[in-house]
DNA sequence: ATGCTCCTGCGAA
DNA sequence: CTAACGTTCGCAGGAGCAT
């Protein structure tokens, strides 16, 4: 049964050259949170020998040399565009897993074989044509074999036009292929999978795929076994059904600035805290308990070194912003310590349950509940629309020293009529 | 021996 | 001038605990 993986290009930057074109042909990086490091590289980037994830700081010196234009991320715009492009791909086909913001799997199962990469060539141009964004495409039997096509599509490796389809190759050349590959451009296998890989001998996709299944179970795990058996095309991973509720919900963030002082702290715990609630009311779920935590900068390596972490358990399962908040900052008094430059705080909802199944076994304090839920639904329904942040609780401070870095971040094009640039 | 919960490591995007 | 390094999610497996 033939699978398709449609992942965008370079997405990020992609999604800044729909509006700004004059970034067409020039080397652009997008940067992550607090302009850290790299996360998105044009292809012009990448020839410059830039690795993702790589720290801003020490491009600086090259970026000056090449022109690089560095862009904060503007994570709004990305997910907007992310919806049209999810949205325009799922009408080509009956079943459809969003994997991730740029990327995702379709079920092709029901078309005729020889069609597919003629097929995938359409998808191409409508998501071009309607939103702008460039995409590749790549088909085989299972999903980590579609993730290795498209890794082919992408680099051209098959002599394709942006679309690689693993059903049209022979044996002979499919081997050649794999042998051409380091096995860590296998999805699952990481850099210290890889690594161990390379002290067993096995270098290469092909290596990978003729490899001993037992031999890798005991030497790694289930899940290593599983991406060999899918390299030999048994389906192990399943097209996940669309809304199957997340386990944990996590908001983190790095500071602009080193924070020392609980009350700042507290600020951004509480801010945190309230974003999280957000996205678990947004789920339909309740979190059980919430875990706090906080760290200095790990990089600053003279400086000294403080992190910890505490759960804090619910009394009820709650979805309330001010029951998770309260829970969030008591946390965060057991675990503070003076005299250290904090760089980073956490809150992590744990213990999720959908919320039905938390109100049928719910006895007391029913007038109380109902009136939390009255009041969420109402900061819910004022954020969504007067936009985010417009209401927000006094505990998330107002100056918040703490807030990200984002010096060159683009407009939010396609979600504020206020920062669309006037045409000249 | 068995079944939990918690924590850590790994991978992915 | 210096110092400046992301976030969020799931899974597996081991440790530690209770039964």
């Amino acid at each position: 049964m033939p699978l398709a993986l449609v992942d965008c290009n370079n997405f990020y930057v992609s999604c800044e050259r729909v509006f700004n074109p004059k970034l067409e042909g020039k080397p652009v990086v997008v940067l992550s949170n607090n302009d850290g490091c790299a996360v998105a590289r044009s292809n012009e980037v990448k020839a410059l020998g830039v690795k993702m994830g790589e720290p801003w700081f020490k491009l600086e010196k090259l970026a000056k040399q090449h022109d690089i234009i560095a862009l904060s991320s503007n994570y709004t715009l990305y997910a907007d565009l992310s919806a049209r492009v999810m949205s325009i791909l799922a009408t080509f086909s009956p079943k459809q897993e969003v994997y991730s913001i740029d990327e995702c799997f379709l079920d092709l199962g029901g078309f005729a074989p020889d069609t597919l990469a003629d097929y995938c060539q359409t998808i191409r141009k409508t998501i071009k044509r309607n939103v702008g964004i460039p995409v590749c495409v790549g088909i085989a039997d299972t999903k980590t074999l579609a993730k290795l096509a498209n890794h082919c599509a992408k680099k051209g490796l098959a002599g394709n036009n942006g679309v690689c389809d693993f059903g049209r190759l022979a044996e002979v050349e499919r081997s050649r292929l794999f042998a051409s590959i380091p096995v860590g451009e296998v999805w699952g296998i990481g850099r210290k999978i890889s690594e161990k890989l390379l002290t067993m001998g096995i270098q290469t996709v092909e290596e990978l795929r003729i490899a001993n299944p037992n031999k890798i179970r005991q030497q790694f795990s289930v899940v290593v076994e599983r991406t060999v058996k899918e390299l030999n095309g048994i389906p192990c991973i399943e097209l996940e059904d669309v809304g199957t509720p997340r386990q944990q919900i996590m908001v983190s963030r790095s500071f602009g600035q080193e924070v020392s002082s609980l009350g700042e702290l507290s600020e951004s715990v509480a801010y945190f805290a309230t974003r999280a609630a957000e996205k678990l009311r947004k789920d339909g779920s309740v979190a059980a308990s919430v875990c706090v935590f906080i760290q200095t900068n790990p990089f600053k390596e003279k400086a000294p070194q403080y992190q910890r972490s505490i759960v804090v358990p619910m009394v009820q399962p709650a979805d309330d912003t001010v029951a998770l908040v309260n829970a969030a900052t008591q946390g965060l008094r057991e675990i503070y310590r003076m005299g250290f430059g904090y760089k980073k705080s956490g809150v992590l909802l744990m213990g999720l349950q959908p919320k039905e199944m938390i109100q049928a076994t719910l006895f007391d304090n029913q007038a109380e509940q109902a009136k939390s839920a009255k009041l969420m639904k109402v900061m819910d329904s004022i954020n969504r629309n007067m936009g985010h942040g417009s209401l927000t609780i006094a505990a998330s401070g107002i100056r918040q020293r703490w807030a990200m870095r984002r010096d060159r971040k683009s407009p939010n094009y396609t979600t504020e009529w206020d920062e669309l640039p006037i045409a000249e």
